[in-house]
DNA sequence: CATGATTGAGTTGTGCACAACTCAATCGCG
DNA sequence: CGCGATTGAGTTGTGCACAACTCAATCATG
């Protein structure tokens, strides 16, 4: 990556066997809130036959209508790797329909059914029981979101010039 | 969760419908960051033959010497079901040895092998490519692992709650 | 000391993430 | 118009996460 040692400017005095040991805090950190997020809807999804990744994909259909798969994906940055299998799911939980477009066949566009709608009722009271389980005030989470969203942009133009 | 709307005390005027927005908004961030930083690892790591869970095993090993499946699993908050096959890999990969303890029968004791250790050298160089990536600096970094901790250690007793 | 409970590792099954690929539909350029 | 490039979904294969389970070793209690 970085050839010469401590080349980064802000980084003057930082050796880097002190950086893998940051490294290992700062990406371990990362990974386990994201697990402990995972973990606590896991249980509050768990009434409404939803995991957390198809929980995603109901929180778009439920602000955006129906939507190709391309435009479901680019939201939630995944591939049709990984959300065709995950809709065709949701299309057996009964609360999607997937129909190919008439207009450009090769896209296939997702759509609520009445029991995906009428879902989203029930799913307004998650949101409140996770804030509250966070500990974090409303401020601190827009704040952590801000943070994590520059990061995820920093990562993602870091990886396409890799 | 909490039966009555806007019984959370710092959360006086926000509907549930705000909240399931912001919600999305919010798992969203943290899941994508996860991954962008996945992402990033995943080709940073290519060249050590490491994916990225491997490489926190490795982290761990690297700097608490030989330990036990158990301990492994309690500082990365990953049970056997996920570390048995991920260190059968390892050992496979020549980076890892596996043995019994002989005090304990039940335990098995992880151990680095010459392999394994000589790849913590080829490792130094990637935390300070990670961090460059991010953008933020070592202040903003340590904030946010910081909050990620309190967020991870409150959803975990949330869950225990549950 | 015996035996029931607990512990540690491993297995199985389900679902997600992603790379690499296929295939058909569409686009664009000569 | 024709044909090569691109696009959108889907499939396959690998690895991780986790629940639920098995099984043997160990512990603890009467």
């Amino acid at each position: 990556m970085t050839p010469a040692p401590n080349a980064s400017p802000d980084l003057p005095a930082v050796p880097d066997a002190e950086l893998l040991r940051l490294d290992h805090q700062v990406c371990f950190s990362l990974h386990a809130a994201s697990r402990a997020f995972g973990g606590f809807y896991r249980r509050a999804l768990k009434d409404l036959g939803l995991t957390y990744p198809q929980y995603l994909v109901m929180l778009v259909l439920w602000e955006d209508g129906p939507l190709p798969v391309k435009a479901i994906g680019e939201r939630l940055h995944l591939d049709s790797g990984t959300l065709s299998p995950l809709l065709k799911r949701l299309e057996a939980a009964g609360m999607v329909r997937r129909e190919r477009s008439r207009e450009d066949e090769r896209s296939v566009v997702v759509e609520l059914t009445g029991d995906g709608e009428r879902l989203r009722e029930r799913a307004l009271s998650v949101p409140r029981g996770v804030l509250a389980a966070t500990g974090l005030s409303v401020e601190e989470v827009l704040g952590l979101q801000e943070t994590l969203s520059r990061l995820t942009a920093a990562l993602g133009e870091a990886v396409d010039a890799q």
